[in-house]
DNA sequence: CATGGTGTTCGATCCCTGTCGTACAGTTGT
DNA sequence: ACAACTGTACGACAGGGATCGAACACCATG
């Protein structure tokens, strides 16, 4: 049987190949998450956690933002300890949006 | 001096170039102005007006949209008598947003 | 076991924007 | 001149999403 902590549950994972269009773009569509990828794509995979990233908002609005990226199939996350990580999807979601990661998130502004 | 009619003259057009992402990506968002953006792709320059389009809107909300993507570069229009034409700005736009057209509106859904 | 740290959930609030009806401006044809 | 057509401007409305505080669950460490 699953031995999976109550923690754990709360994380489901999307294939981005079964993420509709409309949810990629709206998840792209906030300068906040932008931010979160952006931060993401300069780091090696799995070095940071949640609280670690420099964001404008609070830790409730920010738990917010990170759903929203995971249901879009743009991050991974995994628990280590109390702290979650992440990591950028980005083989995965060019598979499935190709061109769309780098037109957005690999710019100045 | 110039003699443009007063309808002209809310015709203001901007650069692509000057746009900034965030605008790009609002105005990508919706998906009404996606269904506009495929039409004028996928047939030639200045053969549709705005009132040619099979929208599931009213005009007024029509009307805005339109408005929304010449505000973001995305479309050029000209007046030809009493109809709006027009043209989907394809090279400027993919010059400053390279592949950023491609992965929202080539595609399936 | 108590304390502190990390992150989520829930409810409430606020603001933005998509939507529409109506009125209006220009154009075309009768 | 008049009517019909195309599109915009403006005010109003409703829905959704970003935001936050507070409460909670889980983990680590003393």
């Amino acid at each position: 049987m699953s031995v999976e902590s109550a923690r754990a549950r709360t994380l489901s994972h999307v294939d981005p190949a079964e993420v509709p269009l409309q949810a990629a773009l709206d998840a792209l569509a906030d300068p906040v998450r932008r931010s979160i990828l952006r931060d993401l794509s300069v780091h090696d995979d799995w070095t940071r956690a949640c609280g670690t990233f420099d964001l404008p908002v609070k830790k409730a609005t920010a738990s917010h933002h990170f759903a929203v990226l995971r249901a879009a199939g743009l991050i991974e996350q995994r628990d280590e300890g109390a702290r979650r990580l992440n990591r950028l999807r980005r083989e995965e979601f060019d598979t499935a949006f190709p061109g769309l990661l780098t037109a957005t998130i690999d710019r100045a502004d």
